[in-house]
DNA sequence: ATAAATAAGGGGAATTTTCCCCTTGTTGTG
DNA sequence: CACAACAAGGGGAAAATTCCCCTTATTTAT
């Protein structure tokens, strides 16, 4: 018996495409598609029993990927679900996460890859990969940003300039080698490996405004 | 005879203050206020003579300092005009200054300087200051921008990573000494000075998303 | 056709950054 | 009280970055 999976994507020519690559694989089968979370819901609300997997688009008119995600938590816990978007938003992977979904799958995924995920989703119950271990990490990341001292913090906007570290030690009042404390610190507690990592992080926490 | 100054600005606390304090200057006298650009085009619309300097509010309601200033380089081209703003926007300064307009002030300039702007003003039809230089550098940096090769674009982009150059040099498949090139020839052309100069600008011009 | 700009590459040296590990008060908080 | 966490400071060395000049083909304008 072929593993019965079903398409939420609002865009109808990705979706042709990928019905025609999943039903290619071995022992899988697209049993039906939607075109946003709400038909999808139409659909579970007439039929209570879950698919062996569903591939659900994130960016969606109507209903999007994670209010999707939600409602399945809610009304069909058990549904297995891959997401499959093209953008690593890591927000939005942490929030599926948490919500139950079983794994998150960029667009650009080879074919090969692909299969394999959709194996272990199914045998195993997840798939992780780097795009997903990497949301995590900035996860980790933040919780540790607020853990940041004041003066590390302070530090950390010096550090977004081209001054040298003397130069900010300067700034700071401090000397070079407390700077150079500061900057230890952060590395390891922002997992950043250099001036850059630091640098971007805080533009990206816009804790540094460009 | 004293110079005649106009403020055209919508807030009126500031204004109001801001007339003591030039009143109080040896040889100025603020002669009319304006809540807006508008309201000075009427004024002008009936008294088509140059007032001696006219102090303009970037931000204001109905007309703001920009239309004003276009309104302004086409009606009266002689008038002379000192922007005063909270901001310092590089778009609007180099807008401005092609308009016409004879300096561009932050609000939180000092008095003994606001008077000196006054006076150059008045006196040479100009004032510049480090406001205006600064916005002038950005503006050439702009230029220069634009004048990147398609390899050093892509230099940049490895540049924003936690990547030695080294890794950045097998990444392009290319020599270290070879990227030490681009690296050398991005400094002068974006005019910085650390590999954190790059990153900012490629995340400022958005050649680089966070 | 010729000068200028671009792309690619390099030598050598001074600075800066990064790493690893260590010390001493001060400030909490269970 | 005691033990942890924090702030501030440092020694020494390896690695990376930055600086200043220089070369050689290839394109591209004038």
């Amino acid at each position: 018996m072929n593993k019965e999976i079903i398409i939420v994507d609002d865009h109808q020519l990705f979706t042709h495409s990928l019905q025609i690559l999943v039903n290619s694989f071995e022992g899988f089968e697209v049993s039906r598609t939607f075109k946003n979370g709400e038909e999808l819901v139409h659909y579970f609300n007439e039929n209570k029993t879950p698919s062996d997997l569903i591939l659900l688009d994130m960016r969606m008119p109507i209903m999007n990927g994670l209010e999707t995600m939600a409602w399945l938590k809610q009304n069909l816990p058990e549904q297995k679900v891959l997401a499959l978007t093209v953008d690593q938003e890591d927000e939005h992977i942490i929030k599926m996460l948490r919500l139950g979904c079983r794994g998150y799958l960029l667009k650009d995924i080879d074919p090969e890859m692909f299969e394999h995920a959709l194996n272990s989703t199914i045998n195993t119950g997840y798939f992780t990969n780097k795009t997903i271990s990497d949301a995590m990490s900035h996860e980790e990341r933040k919780k540790n940003y607020h853990a940041l001292t004041g003066r590390e913090m302070e530090f950390l906007t010096h550090a977004c300039s081209e001054k040298t570290y003397k130069e900010v030690a300067k700034d700071m009042n401090l000397s070079p080698k407390t700077v150079e404390n500061y900057r230890e610190s952060l590395f390891s507690k922002l997992q950043v490996r250099s001036r850059v990592g630091l640098v971007m992080f805080a533009i990206k926490e816009e804790i540094f405004k460009v």
